[in-house]
DNA sequence: ATTCGGACAGCT
DNA sequence: GCTGTCCGAATC
């Protein structure tokens, strides 16, 4: 994909090395700039013009956050920019006050989220909530305004009676307030009262009460301490990358984002250590991003190791944070407080002043696409907030993305290559096992566990056992069937809410749904046509678990999924015991792929290499690819070499016959050519627009009134196909339609459809969302 | 997102 | 004339 440019880039030059002027900016104010124009926080995508009154002229900065005066109440807004005229006709209210002292957003992270805004079709509102997490929004905001009445004096009987005969709701206030002894707040009235605003103006009015504004505040915080490590002597290769980086760090000129490719075990983690060490040399801050589910207490112990004389200043962001350490974490770095940050995706938003490099660990990873609005793509936005902070971005990864990659062929990334194992060793060694054969054999063990596992692994893993080294399997599926078929009509068991097939969890009988979660018995007749004959089929990894307990009863084993992890620490001690060797053999899904390094693993078994390959996505290939890469790099970490056993039905197909030689860039130049041929990305690019809703007719219609209103004036570079049900045509319940649309040129394209959006109205019960750059077509 | 305010209906 | 309800429009 082209590198998404911010529209607005700054001009380069007359800075420091970072891009930010080495002192906070004394920006000279004249006295015409009296005027900040807002962006509201929690109500409707707004901005408004309010004057600052000469008390809070020092405070009020692009990026403070404020209280204004909207009609009646006070909201929490942030200063977007100053002014020194209105386009508003009209009186300008004046700010309250400042929320925090400090800006809440930098400059570039406004400037950040008007490109996030731009490109993903969704409001700067919208972004900026993303960007505070939320218990850094609601803590400074949740001072409650509220009225506070007070009864000027007490109404007489009779007064009453008057009013209670002419105007009772208003009686009915005075009565309320004179049970409070006099003094209430609006929103106790609302409880009772309907529309109190209203029915107390007449009241205010005629003397009874007066009615003032008020408001509420507090505030918290910690500390810990670490082992340090040295920083390693680097291979030939590993210095020719730092060497690189580290120029580019020290350059006075931008430069374009780095890719690094490096295989696993070609040591990326020691170069960013000691692109970071450079950095902070420098006086500058670092950002490293990496997928969740690599968050690991380990990873963080690396650097805080690494860095222990200022491990203080690392601070974290993932979603496993509490609400109150999230919000400790984020204001340790707005106060200045942290030099290095590591997080999750959202991290890329981290208020971090005098950047000097952006990492983005593992940049293939689909979790750096948000999936829900904004969907934006943390890869993508750290490019572009590598160009507006004009700092270092450094894209790492194995099996990079074809965007990437081909980004990196064009010229418009750097590409730099580890294709060595730091510690010498060769790669694995991959057997292909082709499982059509396999089925035929059926041979020595029992004929229901054929098909799950080869002769060849069961020959790997018995070897194994008795070398006491250990294994790792691995399936990306849970459960034990995948489905329950009828032997007489063929009918799968669905989901009543969503059309996939439910999946057998042995361990509690119930087909339980992946898609929405609902429980079932099992049904001992065809639901469809009563028939008894049900069949299941489709393995998944607790089906694995006792094929291989059945073949090897001697075997100490452990599956690891979500359903055996239920909390946080059973993964960590259950993997410290596999670590300790008290554990032969561990089964697992998407959890044990990643980065987890185990010595003593010399044999990894990919029992269904083709779950990935058989999905309706251009990426199908690709994906799998990057899962065996991945996976493969578990085995053969320590002394002895590791072997790959990858069980398939298509042998032949480009993705397992490239990693099987580990021959990434030979995959890539395969696959692009497919791409461009197909005027699939990193060709073009793709939007994605849906709707799902309860009512089939609804939702379709919906997309289709869409889809006429988008061909008119619609580019012919566009290629647009037609509103289709999504793969998964229900879901939740709702039933789901896509329109996939491909161009080159995606500005023009957005802008089009943003038009139509707007334009459009559409049922209400029907929610329509739109995908700029999808990780995925499902 | 709330709130405001105009139009209207029902009731006294 | 007061109140409630509905709904579109405005919020600086």
């Amino acid at each position: 994909m082209p590198i998404p440019q911010p529209t607005n880039a700054p001009a380069p030059g007359q800075s420091d090395l970072f891009g930010l002027p080495a002192v906070v900016p004394a920006t000279p104010q004249p006295d015409t700039t009296r005027i900040a124009r807002v962006q509201l926080e929690g109500a409707a995508a707004m901005e408004l013009d309010y004057t600052i009154p000469a008390s809070l002229a020092e405070g009020v900065v692009v990026g403070s956050r404020v209280m204004v005066p909207l009609q009646n109440r006070q909201m929490v807004a942030v200063v977007l920019e100053l002014l020194n005229e209105s386009s508003h006709r009209g009186r300008l209210k004046e700010i309250s006050s400042i929320v925090a002292r400090r800006p809440m957003f930098t400059p570039a992270l406004l400037r950040l989220a008007r490109w996030i805004a731009d490109y993903y079709l969704v409001s700067v509102h919208t972004v900026l909530r993303t960007m505070l997490p939320q218990a850094v929004r609601d803590k400074p905001g949740s001072f409650v305004m509220d009225s506070h009445l007070k009864l000027l004096r007490d109404p007489s009987p009779a007064e009453l009676e008057k009013l209670m005969n002419k105007a009772p709701m208003q009686a009915r206030v005075l009565e309320i307030l004179r049970s409070c002894q006099g003094e209430a707040t609006l929103s106790q009235i609302r409880r009772d009262v309907p529309r109190a605003a209203t029915i107390l103006k007449p009241l205010i009015k005629a003397g009874w009460i007066t009615r003032s504004e008020v408001r509420v505040e507090r505030d918290p915080f910690q500390e810990e301490v670490f082992l340090p490590s040295q920083p390693l002597t680097l291979t030939a290769e590993q210095q020719v990358a730092y060497d690189r980086i580290s120029a580019a760090i020290d350059s006075a000129q931008p430069s374009k984002p780095i890719l690094l490719h490096g295989i696993t075990g070609s040591g990326k983690t020691e170069v960013y250590l000691q692109a970071i060490a450079r950095v902070l040399e420098r006086g500058g801050t670092a950002l490293v991003l990496v997928p969740e589910i690599a968050l690991t207490p380990q990873t963080i112990e690396r650097f805080k190791a690494r860095f222990s004389d200022r491990s203080d200043r690392i601070a974290v962001l993932h979603s496993h944070l509490s609400d109150g350490e999230r919000h400790d974490e984020w204001f340790k770095i707005h106060e200045d407080r942290a030099d290095i940050v590591i997080g999750a995706r959202s991290a890329i938003f981290a208020p971090l002043e005098r950047l000097g490099i952006i990492i983005v660990d593992e940049e293939h990873e689909p979790s750096f696409k948000q999936d829900e609005t904004p969907r934006y793509h943390a890869r993508d936005v750290a490019v572009v907030r590598g160009g507006i902070e004009k700092c270092v971005v450094l894209l790492g990864s194995a099996t990079p993305s074809l965007e990437s990659f081909e980004n990196a062929g064009s010229g418009k990334y750097e590409l730099l290559e580890m294709l060595q194992r730091t510690d010498g060793r060769t790669l694995p060694l991959i057997r292909i096992v082709d499982m059509r054969m396999e089925r035929r054999k059926g041979t020595g063990v029992s004929i229901v566990n054929a098909g799950i596992l080869s002769e060849k692994l069961r020959a790997a893993i018995t070897a194994r056992l008795e070398k006491r080294e250990q294994t790792i399997l691995f399936l990306n599926r849970r459960g034990f069937n995948t489905s329950l078929s009828c032997i007489t009509c063929g009918e799968t068991v669905q989901c009543q809410d969503c059309s996939i097939p439910m999946t057998l969890h042995k361990h509690e009988n119930r087909l339980v749904c992946h898609v929405c979660g609902s429980r079932r018995l099992p049904p001992s007749k065809c639901p469809s046509c009563q028939e008894p004959g049900l069949k299941f089929s489709g393995f998944g990894t607790e089906r694995v678990e006792t094929a291989v307990r059945e073949v090897f009863p001697q075997a100490r084993i452990a599956r690891v999924d979500t359903d055996t992890i239920q909390r946080k620490n059973q993964l960590r001690d259950l993997l410290r015991d596999f670590r300790a060797q008290k554990l032969d053999l561990l089964i697992g899904t998407q959890m044990i792929a990643k980065g987890l390094d185990f010595p003593n693993v010399t044999l990894v078994g990919v029992l269904n290499a083709d779950l990935a390959l058989n999905l309706p996505d251009f990426r199908a290939a690709e994906r799998t690819l990057q899962l065996l890469v991945q996976v493969a790099g578990r085995a053969g970490r320590g002394e002895v070499k590791g072997e790959v056993v990858v069980q398939t039905y298509a042998p032949h197909s480009p993705a397992v016959q490239f990693s099987r030689h580990n021959d990434f860039a030979g995959f890539a130049q395969q696959e692009l050519e497919q791409r461009r041929a197909f005027h699939y990305p990193p060709y073009t690019h793709v939007v994605i627009l849906a709707s799902r809703g309860k009512h089939q007719a609804m939702a379709e219609f919906a997309l289709k009134t869409l889809h006429r209103r988008l061909l008119e004036g619609l580019s012919e570079e566009v290629l647009m196909g037609d509103p289709a049900p999504c793969a998964m045509a229900k879901a939740h319940g709702q039933y789901r339609f896509q329109l996939l649309l491909r161009t080159p040129k995606i500005r023009p394209l957005c802008r089009h459809i943003q038009q139509v959006l707007q334009s459009t109205s559409l049922p209400a019960d029907v929610i329509v969302t739109w995908d700029v750059d999808p990780v995925s077509l499902l």
